[in-house]
RNA sequence: GGCCCGUUCGUCUAGCGGCUAGGACAUCGCCCUCUCAAGGCGGAGAUCACGGGUUCGAAUCCCGUACGGGCUACCA
């Protein structure tokens, strides 16, 4: 009896998408990929206080940022919707009462304040602190009529006296077993009629005939209480796999405070989905030994559950940032532009009217830049002297360069020489400027930082000949006279 | 308190009874060089948390301990 993989990804519309929620998301698409499965998504928003529509849809756009789809879900077909938790009530009320059928529940008529209470004693008094299961107790003729009378309950699964030791085999961690007397019988359905995640959860995996549940370990001790109810409901229980949490520098949970924690976050920092994926992928799962570098359809073909790691990780931006810096270097030239288009865009310095007009000139600077930066955001600086006139020097490049000795007569021998200068190409000017130290009896270095300061107005830039070539003769040549006034001779 | 999980260079990891414990990021040095990068070469960095076993032999298997984490909610 060989069924198709169906793995599902299930996030809470609370917040953004998270980075350790991207990495579960990421793991269960390449298994479905992989084994050619179904992915499911599923959103999980039975907390009516804290979801919101906004957050499914960041929750969706980052997900397809990162180059992920789902077979079935919002937006999408799918044979075992609907794929929203509020919109399943019907499901969780059936379910309900095939568990009453079958005597798997009871009705629960302790208050919350006294459960509380009777918690806090019994942890005083450093003993068991589940639920004591007094209801359990009262006669079924008794419960019915209470029910009947409209006092408030909640219903309770009966965890089964002579369960012994709940286990299963856990696909990256191995066998796991927990003993069911440690289990106390907790809600399935609450007071206002809603079910709790560990019903909403059991209903939904079994009714989408999810295979495989993978999922974070914060739901290791959570599968025990899961297993109790898919066998009440007589439901075929999924493979499980929980996957280690992802750690802030400080070993404490990821959030805000290590910066950003949401994947839309580091789009907007100039990260690649491409990257991102590579290295959320990496962080707790190897390909091999040595392999570092990967895109999705590699992952994809190499994806196991077996190679995931148990301990968890911390999140290190400065090797999502080199790994960053890797795949901005792979883009091809035209690709590259395109990535780069909108954070020029952002800044008022070009747009794609221009792009299309100058085609050549931005293939000739795309390479000189997407080898030098490890963030998108960073080509805003590394090009605005090529877009923005007249450009602003930095001051204390000005200080250290231009007004150093033999600037001034660098700059005047530039104009002087590259005035005549026919063919204003990289080589040509190349060519042309390195007789400038020679015939000044100066240091090449010099010169050229009085140049490149001249020219970009930082001591910074991409490579002089190449800028001043994409800068054109009469630019370059304004500019390099302009800074002349600063410039000791 | 109870139940459960985890522990290999600063970080991510490889390792699944016999390895000089391998790779990557970060770091340091050298080379290249018009700046910054990129790239190349090399260095330093792990008594495999600790203590007991099992074994001819343990990072690998077993048992404890410590530390970290999760669950123990009418949150998910």
């Amino acid at each position: 009896m060989t069924h198709d993989v169906r793995v599902r990804f299930a996030p809470s519309p609370t917040g953004h998408l998270h980075i350790g929620g991207a990495r579960t998301a990421i793991y269960n698409w390449a298994f479905a990929r992989r084994h050619g499965g179904t992915f499911v998504l599923r959103i999980d928003d039975t907390d009516p206080e804290r979801s919101t529509e906004e957050n499914t849809a960041a929750i969706l756009r980052a997900l397809r940022w990162l180059g992920l789809d789902w077979d079935e879900g919002p937006e999408a077909a799918g044979d075992y919707g609907p794929y929203f938790q509020t919109q399943r009530f019907d499901r969780y009320a059936a379910a309900l009462q095939s568990l009453k059928d079958a005597d798997a529940v009871y009705p629960c008529f302790c208050s919350a304040e006294k459960l509380a209470e009777r918690r806090e004693t019994a942890r005083s008094a450093g003993g068991y602190v589940g639920y004591d299961r007094s209801c359990r107790a009262i006669p079924a003729a008794d419960s019915a009529a209470r029910v009947a009378a409209g006092e408030p309950r909640v219903w309770r699964v009966k965890v089964p006296e002579d369960r012994g030791d709940i286990t299963f085999m856990d696909a990256i961690r191995g066998s796991m077993s927990f003993p069911s007397a440690s289990m106390d019988d907790f809600v399935l359905v609450r007071t206002d009629g809603t079910p709790t995640y560990n019903f909403a959860t059991v209903v939904d995996d079994a009714d989408m005939a999810i295979t495989h549940v993978v999922r974070g370990d914060d739901h290791l001790s959570n599968t025990p209480r899961q297993i109790l109810v898919f066998e009440a409901l007589g439901e075929t229980i999924p493979a499980f796999a929980h996957l280690s949490m992802i750690w802030g520098a400080d070993g404490k949970r990821l959030s805000k405070r290590h910066g950003a924690a949401s994947v839309e976050a580091y789009r907007d920092e100039g990260y690649l989905p491409e990257a991102l994926l590579n290295y959320l992928a990496l962080l707790g799962w190897s390909l091999d030994d040595k392999t570092t570098v990967f895109d999705a359809s590699t992952l994809v073909e190499n994806f196991s559950l077996e190679r995931v790691s148990k301990n968890p990780a911390i999140f290190d931006v400065d090797k999502l940032e080199w790994l960053n810096g890797v795949h901005i270097r792979t883009l091809s030239p035209s690709e590259f532009i395109e990535r780069m288009l909108p954070w020029l865009e952002k800044e008022g310095l070009t747009d794609a009217a221009d792009v299309e007009a100058r085609r050549a000139w931005f293939e000739e600077l795309a390479p000189l830049v997407s080898e030098r930066i490890k963030r998108m955001d960073e080509v805003v600086d590394m090009v605005a002297f090529l877009f923005k006139d007249p450009i602003i020097m930095d001051e204390s490049a000005r200080e250290k360069v231009i007004m150093k000795e033999g600037a001034g007569r660098s700059l005047d021998a530039a104009v002087g020489i590259l005035t005549h200068l026919e063919t204003f190409d990289a080589a040509s000017v190349e060519a042309t400027l390195r007789a400038v130290p020679e015939q000044l009896r100066l240091k090449p270095k010099l010169v050229f930082q009085a140049v490149r300061v001249a020219v970009t107005g930082s001591t910074v830039s991409p490579p002089l000949f190449e800028s001043i070539a994409l800068l054109g003769k009469a630019r370059t040549l304004a500019r390099l006279h302009d800074a002349h006034i600063w410039a000791t001779p």
